[in-house]
DNA sequence: CACATCACTGAGACCGGTCTCAGTTCGTGA
DNA sequence: TCACGAACTGAGACCGGTCTCAGTGATGTG
């Protein structure tokens, strides 16, 4: 039956027939709680050492109802900004502790509801997520009040009552835009994207060029901000120029190749994520082009390559590792039994001024350089 | 006492009441194994449904003794190649309806060795890691030995009677570093890396110049292959020109920097890894240096920026998904049984010739430019 | 010296599932 | 009509810890 193939475990009441005690003392011994004499501590824990004890935190965990362990469920580890946010996380926890059980869930409601699920199943002590784009969030209320806290981290859909440390994407994509437009350009574009990695390109989401494709909470922010300075100018928004969905680097390339093929091609390009700016500055390379002679960049996101490109990128530089840390200690509050209002953290971004912008080429179509 | 702060939850016994069944019959209706009547089943689901019943994994997975968990011990979910790593671990694993448990090793045994212990504690199924760099593995035997199967990502200590997956290091650095020599370069510097993230800098380990650190099992394959290669041209190996340590990024700028100040400086530096090929191309471009013509640079792993930086960076293209997706189908058929000699499963790296590699500078001095 | 107090210990319930084993019911063939 | 097996069900042990509660013996106190 149980563990047929594994060897045959040391429990505590091996110990305790070994040190000729019964199961309760010994385990007092063992988990430093109760009373315990002397002599009866150091019997017991060298029958353990003898015996290579090793407590089974499962069978703990199922009668103290606490698995000392958070689950993550982040959109994918494998983006630089998620891998750092991630980082943040498991210092947190461990420093505190914890384990930490992490899913990716690939921007998939579906996959996000069943990582919740797991969770719960597991009775893990709180959840730290980046919601996937859906109106659906009830599986998180659901968590969150029947005692599994739940912090979001990096995105907040309005109104879900829940805890959130997040960065403030419009205002800070709003800022950017206007950093361009006071540089002169008014044909400005906007490159979104993030999704699953190359590496597990199966399904083709139809997301060629808009609304119709569920967005990142965030992407939607960035998209506001970008509209938003554009209005504030007076500059009409060309939707030719904004180029959203679930793009994955290949993917934002085509799109950048697109834009850049326009009749009125753009003169500055805003990349709504490291792994869209990336595409993006392939993109404008394999053109012959160059930054910010031709066209200027910025990209939401400063990633460690950013000042190692020609020229280096000026970018919006985001707390990834505080985001995952500040998460983690709000959520660690909230197990510890804080029921105060729920609390959304806005951190603080900051346009990294490099060498990517300058004033727009007045010539429209393609130089010849 | 169990669950104090959590709302009670509704377990199978409270389903079997409200349905009118026994547990036993409620859980084979539940838990789809045995024999239950087409209507005994649907009172039950009903029921369960009714009462928003969730199985509880703890308890199932202590009366089971399975978890279908593994648990994945890393060196830096941070570091771009691990972060790939981990996506081809998730990605199988999910397909296989497993779940991960993941911690950093920041190439620390002690937290190796603690977290392997966790595992083993949570009954985990099998466990994946970069072992730390050490000559003590016996906890990985030990557990291998105990019925939790290990399996060893990117490094490969000799004799431990483990399952490996791996990339033959020394080889690739070798064929690598006679690219070098056979564009004549003879002053080639090694510059390894990629340690802790620079957020958690707190133990500056004393790691400035040589071998009285401990190196992961790459990197000691790295310099083999690299000694080998000047070896075999007859070029004597100039200990200056060999930066290894634990460096992060800002570290490998800085050992470059002071590499590029030598009276004889390198013609060529190879760098160990994606982080320092960051520093390094940092530090040529803070020099006012240019690639190739200054200065010939290899990266070991080629990280998704490299063909986004000027000149684009000639490196070895490491295949880190298949790495932690192969490591994790070998540790399933470990975890099924599956007792045949241990295998250590080398995968391919290839030398992607970009533009990084130019003819040696006559000139030693620093040019003017 | 009687009794309260304290330090320590053991018995056994409990957590929430799984699973074995012993019925019970029912249909079917002899 | 009886025997038999298949289908189904319930009782209860079990996994390996934790934790409550009721002792037990030693010590202190009036």
């Amino acid at each position: 039956m149980a563990r047929s193939s594994r060897r045959a475990a040391v429990t505590i009441g091996d110990v305790a027939r070994a040190a000729g005690v019964s199961r309760a003392t010994a385990a007092r011994a063992l988990g430093g709680y109760g009373q315990v004499s002397q002599r009866v501590h150091e019997q017991v824990t060298a029958a353990a050492r003898e015996l290579g004890y090793q407590p089974n935190a499962l069978a703990r965990n199922m009668s103290t109802g606490r698995t000392q362990s958070l689950g993550v469920a982040i959109a994918n580890i494998d983006d630089p900004f998620y891998a750092r946010l991630t980082r943040g996380i498991t210092d947190v926890a461990r420093a505190e502790g914890l384990e930490v059980l992490v899913a990716n869930t690939d921007e998939d409601p579906e996959l996000e509801r069943r990582a919740v699920q797991v969770f719960q199943a597991n009775q893990l002590e709180g959840i730290l997520l980046t919601p996937a784009p859906t109106a659906h969030a009830e599986h998180l209320i659901a968590a969150n009040e029947q005692g599994t806290p739940v912090v979001l981290m990096d995105r907040h859909p309005r109104g879900l009552g829940l805890d959130a440390v997040v960065v403030d994407n419009r205002e800070a994509t709003r800022r950017a835009i206007h950093h361009l437009l006071d540089a002169g350009h008014t044909r400005i574009a906007f490159v979104a994207g993030g999704g699953r990695p190359d590496a597990r390109e199966e399904s083709p989401r139809p997301s060629p060029d808009s609304s119709d494709v569920a967005l990142a909470a965030t992407t939607l922010e960035r998209i506001d901000g970008y509209r938003a300075a554009l209005a504030e100018r007076n500059i009409p928004a060309d939707s030719r120029y904004l180029r959203c969905g679930d793009f994955h680097r290949e993917a934002a390339k085509a799109e950048a190749h697109q834009l850049l093929a326009l009749d009125e091609p753009p003169t500055a390009i805003f990349a709504a994520g490291s792994i869209p700016a990336l595409g993006t500055v392939e993109a404008i390379y394999d053109s012959g082009l160059r930054i910010p002679d031709d066209l200027s960049v910025i990209a939401f996101d400063d990633a460690d390559w950013s000042n190692v490109v020609q020229p280096p990128l000026t970018a919006i530089s985001q707390p990834a590792y505080d985001v995952g840390a500040l998460a983690t200690r709000t959520l660690l509050q909230r197990i510890r039994g804080d029921d105060s209002p729920p609390v959304v953290h806005v951190l603080d971004t900051e346009l990294r001024n490099r060498k990517s912008v300058g004033e727009p080429r007045t010539a429209s179509r393609r130089p010849a350089e």
